[in-house]
DNA sequence: CTGCGTGCAAATAGTTTGCAGTTCA
DNA sequence: TGAACTGCAAACTATTTGCACGCAG
């Protein structure tokens, strides 16, 4: 039931905490913030724990990261199709915006540069409706 | 003659070598490379320093930044005008791209979900030509 | 002169790892 | 049962800061 656990590793207490409270939750966070949202609803799971099982879903497709521009990593469950952020600098909200024509356009970029095996990060940060009141 | 260091601080030896440097490499660079880079060439300047200096000329708007994937702080000496990077993941030289079309489509899409004080990050990695080869 | 700049060492912040004890399959 | 998992504490990495001294203006 409780799927999205990778295959092959345990389906354990902690690992549903975390992977529960990343399904609740509408925006990124950085493993810190979901520490203290764990200990917030009384989920006793250690920080170590958490880092090691973001990874562990990144790993296996599922969770999708990114950084802050201070350089802190942030984590959001997401959907599989390529997409990227709009992401609230206060709150960590998130919406996911597609751009097609961004896509093509990173790639034709790169292409006529001479650069191969090309990837891309696109990020839009700004100050939400809620948190802009 | 050696401008380019902002003005209201001091024109000191280490600036000038750090400065000196960043306008001869071609590609982004970390600060420990940088400070690598420095001793090498017998430029006798402090890892602290080198810190200092690059956040005195991001500040003035003189260096551009990003963040390796992996996290680290990424700097280059950089044209004014905005625009966005092409960076090889292997040896880091990194060529300006444009896309006036990908900024009006990045506030437009933050606009519409009511997000304002909207900034973006977009950067392009891939393997240049010659080290492809 | 005089205060900004420098560099060492120590402090931080985020993240990772070693290891002994615990737990799921 | 026994390998995988957990969590504490310690280790690490990148970066920042405190402070006494030095140099630019």
């Amino acid at each position: 039931m409780s799927e999205a656990i990778p295959s092959g590793t345990r389906n354990t207490r902690q690992r549903s905490e975390v992977l529960a409270l990343l399904r609740e939750v509408e925006g990124f966070r950085t493993p810190q913030q979901l520490y203290v949202e764990l200990r917030q609803r009384d989920a006793q799971v250690g920080l170590t724990t958490v880092y090691r099982t973001l990874q562990l879903l990144v790993d296996a497709g599922e969770v999708d990261t990114t950084r802050l521009p201070g350089g802190e990593q942030l984590f959001r469950w997401c959907s599989p199709s390529h997409h990227h952020h709009l992401v609230c600098r206060r709150c960590g909200t998130a919406v996911e915006v597609k751009g097609p024509a961004v896509e093509r356009w990173a790639d034709r970029v790169a292409g006529e540069h001479g650069y191969t095996d090309i990837d891309h990060t696109i990020e839009i940060f700004g100050t939400c409706a809620d948190c802009a009141a």
